[in-house]
DNA sequence: TAGAACTTGTTAACGCTTTCACAACAAGAA
DNA sequence: TTCTTGTTGTGAAAGCGTTAACAAGTTCTA
């Protein structure tokens, strides 16, 4: 109920992904050794996890798999779903859409934002298109609260100041650049270009690392 | 010289980007302080990463930008450039090829491979794409130890464990899933659907943080 | 020259995360 | 029932990374 850290809250969404695929292949129980082979993290920490979501598991016949998914999800989603922007449809922000077009229902793309308005009012990847003008009114309007910068470098100080503005308490920024933003809005950034140096850097140097982006 | 920690290298790889913009508009000397915010971080940080990578800056003027990113570069750079394997060309595949083109002389995609044979010998965003079969011939031909995965999750762990076969000794994953591999073998995930969750989560229980990928 | 102001380099303290280790416990076997 | 086996839940310890704090040093001013 109270604040999680940052990490466990993200093997907490990574737990239920492994859990659903469990789910679909008939499994009903799991020891939290199997899981953390799974997750590729120790018994220990799933256990802990556990313990910050409330969960509590049954000795000698492990977590029940259903009722611990969602036990997580009434931890992490909202309850009545969340709506989510993309600004910027570029090459990137196209792969974005279509990478999540239809995947999650309580966690959606709803509306995707561009400079160029010849991008406007296309659908794509089954996501509507609008000018950046209607940025503002629109995010307002469906209550977004979350947002995914796709953008060039150069705008995208500029966008994520105007999302705050709109009522956006959290970005994924895809942009190669840091944002500067009040400390209340949550950011988390995915640099590519650090990501890839840092793998080509462990290549040579040659040391071994679980890692994952956050 | 020694092992650098995981987080270092990546912000040691976020300077140089910083630095490269700073020495673009004229400057010559920075403070730890002004590359801290610049960076995100503070300047107790900037200088224990400098203390990593042994350079040492001059009182009252701070850090010499050129030499310091030249240092950085020697610290982090093959001497002879690297070349990286991209594996699916895909949507999320064409997205990372446009995103690295031309970009870094050092360390670009020398090639991308596909198992879609109709996408094979054509030539993407200047990225020559073979068919899967000819991947461990040409990355060892190449010498390539980096790769990047960029496939549907259910063929991932099949592609890595080539990959590994082939020589390859540093990945960057983007499909969602924990790959298993010999511990010598860096692994670096990219995991959209995870950070995508934490930034809902947060947006709603309003925590901030500055994160970043790993 | 002497002093003021502001920096770097570095050690020590701090805080967060992970791991260890073990008591409590459930289920099956004897 | 009692014993054995293998699990969970959790306090305590360990590990790592960040932040604080300060001596040493450099430049400018007077």
């Amino acid at each position: 109920m109270n604040a999680l850290s940052d990490k466990t809250v993200g093997r907490l969404s990574l737990y239920r992904r492994l859990l659903n695929g469990l789910v679909a292949d008939g499994v009903t129980h799991v020891y939290s050794h199997q899981l953390a082979v799974l997750a590729g993290g120790t018994a220990a920490q799933v256990r802990r996890d556990m313990m910050a979501v409330g969960y509590t598991g049954s000795p000698k016949r492990g977590y029940d798999i259903r009722e611990l998914a969602q036990s997580i999800g009434a931890f992490m989603d909202a309850p009545e779903g969340q709506g989510v922007a993309l600004i910027g449809v570029g090459n990137l922000g196209r792969a974005i859409l279509a990478y999540f077009a239809g995947r999650r229902p309580h966690l959606a793309i709803q509306a995707a934002f561009d400079a160029d308005p010849y991008k406007a009012n296309r659908v794509i990847h089954g996501c509507h298109c609008y000018p950046m003008t209607e940025m503002d009114t629109i995010a307002a309007k469906a209550n977004i609260r979350t947002a995914i910068i796709a953008v060039p470098a150069t705008e995208a100080q500029a966008v994520a100041a105007k999302l705050v503005r709109a009522g956006v308490r959290g970005i994924l920024n895809f942009a190669p650049i840091r944002l500067h933003l009040p400390a209340e809005v949550y950011v988390e950034d995915i640099d590519m270009t650090m990501s890839l140096e840092k793998v080509a850097y462990f290549s040579r140097k040659g040391r071994a690392e679980k890692e994952v982006n956050s």
